[in-house]
Parts: structure tokens; C-alpha cells; sequence
DNA sequence: GACCTGCTGCGGGGTG
């Protein structure tokens, strides 16, 4: 009877709970810790607000009309700001129809200075913050004392979190929370749909808890249309835009209310705003432009212009994916191969955003062979196959931050702490010797940095409480909290001093005064730098750059490269049983004729000799990370037994290797290529894996504050940042050769930069291939996007520099 | 002959 009220709250709003909100509740109130698994706009704040009200009640005796405060009893920590509203707004709604008198009160960044004084002086019995802004809290003095009364913790869009760094910092808070308080903490993790449920489970709640997720039984239908060129052998075979497409894309949206148009990085962002506007010119003030780099004002008022049904178009890159819960959009359309069958599944459920409602989305493809992706992406979409999300372990940098958090906050006991570290999943297998190392880092700077008191950071008191005392020291660290370090970026300002929006500096550094460039949907002509700001003004020449950014890569996923390789072997067996490979066809059929189309048990390698030198291509449909490397170690492996400079390209479907003179491919396919043997030694061989470690090492000694990098998009304080922390890499090197913070920079490299554990499994399977060896009259349809890519951009070599310049010399004597 | 790219996320407080 105790969530009677709950029921009849649900029944006078006429609304039925779903079973799944039910189980939350039962499951709740029984004590109990969990992972609920629900689509988005399916009720799922509910499912787990309405029990925590429930409890509330429960424990005052069925009066929530009290005026005594509480303190804090639930946290609701969201990866975005964005959403931080929205789930304060529908959380209030909730205790006002209900009566009950809770304060729900946001803190993240935005909070203003008398807001985050008042919940100093009382906190509200809910708080909706950032994984960033929680930690903040840890820093504050007397900070446990906030969170005396706290009962309940929960994660939203833990998928978001789970593999990044910041998902540490979650599971870091959570153990750390427990701690404080002697009755058992109440964890709730809420994740859309990935491969690996139960082990993001594990993560959030513990090895040891038991298995508790809740499903919910919503099926979100998903209508998937690709947009289909008229002559596909007319449609390019290579390329990225898809601005083709235009004309059969512009009566959709012209049929819709409101539309999201994704695009996958920002500049093509600016070129479809901008083809868009050229083709129906009366929309402009009906249609907007979202990215990343744009001013952060604009993008605020993109959002809410969004949300008050002002606009008829919005395009985007995934800086929509999040945040558009409680907005009204009806068709979505994705350019481009999303390269994860999760990101598409959650860019299409931004249509129909309410239970029950199916979500169709319309497929542009940039490409012809593009559309196999899309029949990948159907399959997947139908066999419920979504890529997993992995955790990150043993991130030391973390993990530093974090001992300076407490150390500015309250102080900590290493003897204490050290058992609480262990418990948490990123840092279960943590060594004394390594805590100790640890340790030692922060109190005198390790081996290497200890005649400098910037980096002696925490005092060790008279009773042994770790402490940071230093207010500058302490001051420093509030600023510079968190795990996303960005690139330098410089400010776009016109003469006048408008903001027009933020740049990687090193695309500004590229232009000649006068160069013209499209940006924030204008044409601008680059004047001068001044200030460590770019200055610009209106151009009106049509034509000029677009920017291009420095932004992730976005392999394919191994779940849809897989997917992807099952739709090859349909075509190969010519089962054409959807309308994008029917539509394919002639292509593939090109490919069958003029080399074959690779299946599951087989890898294609294809032979070609042209004006350019000879070339080898191979097809693993790998994703162009994975790509890199096998390139890089086929290249190695050959030039071991045969001394010949061989350059390499890639995209996400295979590479290229081209020489000047013939590539022995058959004699070095016949010594084990591919051998498992020396693999890892071989491939270190092969890459500059040295520069790679310099470069991750950057993020790595800003988050564990060795480098204050200060704000992004405020002018270029990170300029020095990769030089300062080469200069630390360097130092490390040489005096500190056991640091932790190295060894972790080497294996970022090999397992998020290099993707290792894909890669082995990608070996292990050609290794099980059969492999089939062709030479082409010309270049095959599968080769030849490759082709462009290498000649579109100066793509890396394994040539060396002198061998280059023979090459050059020997073609000018010739 | 076809082609010309590379995402997102966050963010001071104690004292006078």
C-alpha cells in the first residue's frame, strides 16, 4: 500500500506505469542497487524518481507536507548540462502534482556563485549535477557533512560514461560517497541499450553486488530508408559529402515539421547548411546550424529554438546526439555511415521521442559502397546487435587528480583509503608498491620532479592526514578538474570584436591573410591574427575553404565491420535481399568482374599496377584504425626481406600499400605475413610508437595536473601545453624511467590508440582465411576509394625521407 | 573517369 499514491498519482493523470517502472520501484524499495536498461523518452527518470519519492514518504510516515529541511538524499549525476534542466523540470513537475515539498536543485558549471552559496547553506534533498562538478564537491571544506542524510545515487546515460575517463570519475565518487555514510548507499545506473549490460553492471555497482538489471520491454521500431541515388554507377564511388543526394533530400525535409540533419564532422556540417540555404533560400531563418565549434550562445539558442517548434531544420554533428529528450523532432536523417550501429540507434530515436512512437530515419549515403552499410546497419538493427562499451583500467592519471581532490577537501589516510581504491572496478588490481608510488608522486614529485614545489603538491600532517595546504596549489586544482583535455583553440572574432566562434589554431596557422573560409554557415575572409584571436570580416566571394578540424576519426565499429562483412558475403552468393544492395548491384558486380567480392572466410588481396607504381590492396574491412597498423606492420614485414620503400593508405574498409618497384606480395604471403610470432614487437617496429606516447601523454599529465591548461575556447594558454608536457615525457624518460604516467601513455597507445585486442582478433582471423590473390587490369571499386584517400591528403610513409628524395631526384634525371 | 574530411563531453571557494 505504501506507493499507493504513486498509483493514483499515475491513474489521475490517466497514465498506466509500465511493468518495467513497477520493477524499479518493487526493486528499490526492497534496498536494492541496479542497472535499468530503457530507450530514451520512455519514462525511465520516472522509474526511478517516483521510488525515490516513495522512500521519502515511506520514512517520514507518510507526510511529505513537512517544512523541517532535509538534507541531501538523492544525487542524479548526467554527462551533460544540457540535460540537467530538463531533468529538474520534469523531477518538479512530479513534487508539485504530488505535494511533496522537495527543493531539486541543478549544479554544474552554470551554476551562479549565490546558488552554490545557498546550497552551502542548505543543500536540497536532490541534486542534479556532472561526474565534474560532484568531485568539485569533494574539494569543499567540511564536505562530508553534506552528504550525511544521502541515501541514493543515481547515473544517468551510463553508456555515456562507461568507457571514457570520466566514467572513473564516477566509480571513484560512488566508492568514496559509500564511505561517508554508514548506512548502504543506494546505486542506480540508467543505460540505453549496448553489447555489454552485465559488464556495465559490474563496473558500476561492484563485482560482488548482485546481478540486478531491469529491462524494460518498450521495443522502439525503427524505420531505416536509405535515400537511393537514380544511377548508382553515376554516384561516386569515393567521397564523403554526399551533397548528391541534395535534391532527393530537400522534399523531405520540406515535408516535415521539424528535422535533424547528422553529419559526421563539422565542416560537412557547414557545407550542407550551406547547399541547403542555396536551394531553398527562403528557409533561412526557419533552419540552423549545430557543432562543436560554434559559440556556445548560438548553440544555446539552436537548442531552445528547437524546443519551442521555431525550427523547421536543424544540422548537426553528434553534439545533438544527447540533450534533445524533451524535444519535439519528427524525421531524422543521418549523411554518411554512422560507423556504430549505437550511435545510429540513438541518433534515429531522436524522432518519435515517446513511448510507443516508432523512430524512422532516412540513410544518405556519401558513396556507393556505403549503401552496404546501411543494409548492415538494417541487420543490426534487427538482430539487436550493438557495440560494446569498454571500460577503462588502471587510469593512473585519475586516480592522481582524485588523491589531490580529498587532499584539498577534507584530507585523507593512505592506510584508509588504499582498501576503498581497491574496491573500485578501474583499480581492483592495484598494487601496494604502485599506491606507493603514487604517493610518493604527490607529496614530493616523484623521483624526477622533486626539487620543484609546484609538483610536491600534499603535505603529509603530524598525524599522517595527506593534505593539501597550499591555497594556490588548491586553487590551481579546482580550475583545472576533470578528464577531457581539449585541442588549442583560437577565437574567430570580427573587427568590431563580435564572437563568431572557436578553431583549432592549427587550421588558423594555415591561412595567408586574405584567404577566404566558410564558418558558422558565413563566408569570412581572414585578416590577422591579434591577441591570440583571429580576426576576420564578411567576404563575399562564394567559393573559399571550409575548416577543417581536428576531430576523432570514428573507425567503423567491430560489431557493424563484422555486419559488413556478412552483407559482402550475401552479395558474393548473390543474395540481394535488401533494396541497397539491389540497388549496389552494378558495382559489385564491377568488383566480381573484375577481381571478387571478399566473404567471411576469406580475405582479398588485389595486385595493380599503374602510372603511379605498383600496388597492393587488401580488404579486411577492419575499421581504418586497425587498418593503420597492418598496414604499417605488413609494410615492415616486407621491407624486412626485400629493401623496397613502400608508401600505405587506408580507409575503413582496407589498405593500400604502393611502391615504384614490384611488391613480392606472393613470396612474403608464403613466410607467414601474418604470423601471430613477434606480432606486438613487430608492429613497435613498424610504427613510432615513441611519438605516439609523447602525444597521449599530453592529455594524460593534464589530468593528472603536471600541466595547468586552463580553459578551452579562452585564446591559446594550451599552446605550451604540448611543449611543456614533451618537456615532462622527456624528464621521465630519463630520470624516472619507472613512472607510472609513462607506462600508462604506452598503453593508451597500444590499446585505445591502436585498438590492440581488435587487432589480434583480426589477425587470428585471416590467419584462418583463405586468401585470395588477384591482379587487376585496372583499379577495382573497392580499391579505389582507398586510392583518393592517399591522393587527397600527403598520407603517412614508411619511406624515409632520403629514400623520398632519391626517388624525386632519379624522376627529375629521367 | 570517378575524389578531395574527420565528434562529443566539463569547469573556484574561503575569508574578510
Amino acid at each position: 500500500m505504501e506507493n499507493s499514491w504513486a498509483e493514483k498519482w499515475f491513474a489521475r493523470k490517466g497514465w498506466e506505469p509500465f511493468d518495467f517502472q513497477r520493477a524499479c520501484w518493487q526493486h528499490y524499495l526492497g534496498g536494492k542497487s541496479g542497472l535499468l536498461n530503457a530507450p530514451t523518452g520512455s519514462g525511465k527518470t520516472l522509474a526511478l524518481f517516483v521510488p525515490v519519492l516513495m522512500e521519502y514518504v515511506r520514512e517520514n510516515q507518510g507526510s511529505w507536507h513537512q517544512e523541517k529541511k532535509n538534507g541531501l538524499q538523492a544525487i542524479w549525476i548526467t554527462p551533460l548540462r544540457a540535460l540537467a534542466q530538463d531533468i529538474q523540470q520534469a523531477m518538479n513537475q512530479v513534487c508539485e502534482e504530488t505535494g511533496i515539498r522537495w527543493r531539486i536543485a541543478v549544479r554544474n558549471g552554470d551554476t551562479s556563485a549565490s546558488e552554490r552559496q545557498k546550497q552551502k547553506r542548505s543543500m536540497p534533498e536532490c541534486l542534479v549535477t556532472t561526474p565534474e562538478s560532484l568531485h568539485l564537491l569533494f574539494t569543499q571544506k567540511d564536505n562530508s557533512l553534506l552528504f550525511k542524510d544521502l541515501k541514493t545515487v543515481i547515473v544517468d546515460e551510463w553508456h555515456e560514461l562507461l568507457a571514457n575517463k570520466r566514467g572513473i570519475q564516477v566509480q571513484l565518487a560512488l566508492q568514496h560517497l559509500k564511505t561517508l555514510r554508514a548506512e548502504p548507499l543506494k546505486v542506480w545506473g540508467i543505460s540505453a541499450t549496448i553489447g555489454n549490460l552485465d559488464q556495465a553492471h559490474e563496473v558500476l555497482l561492484g563485482a560482488s553486488a548482485p546481478k540486478l538489471i531491469v529491462r524494460s520491454s518498450i521495443k522502439k521500431e525503427i524505420k531505416v530508408q536509405s535515400i537511393l541515388p537514380d544511377e548508382v554507377e553515376k554516384y561516386p564511388w569515393a567521397g564523403h559529402l554526399g551533397v548528391k543526394l541534395l535534391k532527393k533530400v530537400i522534399p523531405i525535409i520540406a515535408s516535415s515539421q521539424s528535422v535533424l540533419l547528422f553529419t559526421n564532422t563539422r565542416s560537412q556540417t557547414e557545407i550542407w547548411y550551406q547547399k541547403i540555404l542555396e536551394a531553398k533560400p527562403d528557409w533561412a531563418g526557419i533552419m540552423a546550424m549545430h557543432h562543436g565549434s560554434l559559440d556556445p550562445a548560438v548553440r544555446a539558442w539552436v537548442e531552445n529554438a528547437l524546443h519551442e517548434k521555431k525550427l523547421k531544420l536543424v544540422v548537426c554533428t553528434s553534439s545533438l546526439d544527447l540533450g534533445v529528450d524533451f524535444r519535439p523532432v519528427d524525421t531524422v536523417i543521418q549523411v554518411g555511415g554512422p560507423k556504430g550501429v549505437t550511435r545510429f540507434v540513438q541518433r534515429a530515436g531522436r524522432a518519435g521521442h515517446h513511448p510507443g512512437a516508432s523512430s524512422s530515419i532516412y540513410f544518405v549515403p556519401t558513396h556507393s559502397l556505403e549503401l552496404i552499410e546501411a543494409s548492415a546497419l538494417r541487420q543490426a538493427i534487427e538482430s539487436g546487435q550493438y557495440e560494446e562499451q569498454l571500460p577503462l583500467e588502471d587510469c593512473y592519471d585519475v586516480l592522481i587528480q582524485f588523491l589531490v581532490t580529498l587532499a584539498v577537501g577534507e584530507g585523507f589516510y593512505p592506510q584508509q583509503l588504499y582498501p576503498i581504491i581497491r574496491e573500485v572496478h578501474a583499480f581492483r588490481t592495484l598494487s601496494p608498491e604502485k599506491f606507493a608510488w603514487l604517493l610518493e608522486f604527490v607529496t614530493v614529485g616523484g623521483k624526477a620532479l622533486g626539487s620543484y614545489e609546484e609538483f610536491s603538491k600534499i603535505d603529509i600532517l603530524a598525524d599522517g592526514l595527506y593534505k593539501v595546504s597550499s591555497r594556490k596549489t588548491a586553487m590551481r586544482h579546482r580550475l583545472s578538474m576533470g578528464t577531457i583535455v581539449s585541442d588549442p583553440m583560437i577565437q574567430v572574432r570580427y573587427l568590431t570584436g563580435a564572437y563568431v566562434g572557436a578553431v583549432e589554431e592549427s587550421f588558423i596557422s594555415k591561412l595567408k591573410p586574405g584567404d577566404v573560409f566558410w564558418f558558422a554557415g558565413r563566408s569570412l575572409e581572414f585578416l590577422k591574427i591579434k591577441e591570440m584571436k583571429a580576426l576576420v570580416r564578411k567576404s563575399k566571394k562564394k567559393t573559399g575553404t571550409i575548416p577543417r578540424w581536428m576531430g576523432g576519426r570514428m573507425p567503423l565499429s567491430s560489431r557493424l565491420a563484422e555486419l559488413i562483412r556478412d552483407e559482402l558475403q550475401k552479395a558474393a552468393k548473390n543474395q540481394l535481399n535488401s533494396i541497397e544492395l539491389q540497388t549496389i548491384h552494378p558495382i559489385l558486380e564491377l568488383q566480381q568482374n573484375l577481381s571478387r567480392i571478399p566473404d567471411q572466410s576469406s580475405l582479398l588481396i588485389e595486385t595493380c599496377k599503374s602510372r603511379e607504381g605498383y600496388h597492393v590492396f587488401m580488404f579486411p574491412f577492419e575499421g581504418r584504425f586497425v587498418h593503420e597498423v597492418l598496414a604499417a606492420l605488413v609494410a615492415y614485414r616486407i621491407s624486412i626481406s626485400f629493401p623496397i620503400s613502400i608508401s600505405i593508405a587506408m580507409n575503413d574498409y582496407g589498405f593500400e600499400l604502393l611502391s615504384d618497384s614490384p611488391i613480392p606480395i606472393e613470396d612474403v604471403l608464403e613466410t607467414d605475413l601474418f604470423s601471430d610470432k613477434d606480432l606486438m614487437e613487430d608492429i613497435l617496429s613498424s610504427i613510432n610508437e615513441s611519438e605516439m606516447a609523447r602525444r597521449r601523454f599530453r592529455e594524460i599529465a593534464a589530468i593528472a595536473g603536471l600541466v595547468f591548461q586552463g580553459y578551452p575556447g579562452k585564446g591559446i594558454q594550451t599552446r605550451h601545453l604540448q611543449a611543456s608536457s614533451g618537456i615532462l615525457y622527456g624528464v621521465f624518460e630519463t630520470y624516472d624511467p619507472d613512472n607510472l604516467l609513462l607506462a600508462q601513455a604506452r598503453s593508451e597507445v597500444l590499446h585505445i590508440q591502436m585498438e590492440k585486442s581488435r587487432l589480434q582478433q583480426v589477425i587470428q582471423r585471416i590467419n584462418r582465411q583463405k586468401i585470395h590473390l588477384l591482379k587487376t587490369v585496372r583499379i577495382s571499386p573497392f580499391a579505389f576509394p582507398i586510392m583518393v584517400d592517399r591522393l587527397s591528403r600527403n598520407s603517412l610513409s614508411s619511406e624515409k625521407i632520403e629514400d623520398r628524395i632519391h626517388r624525386l631526384q632519379a624522376e627529375l634525371l629521367a
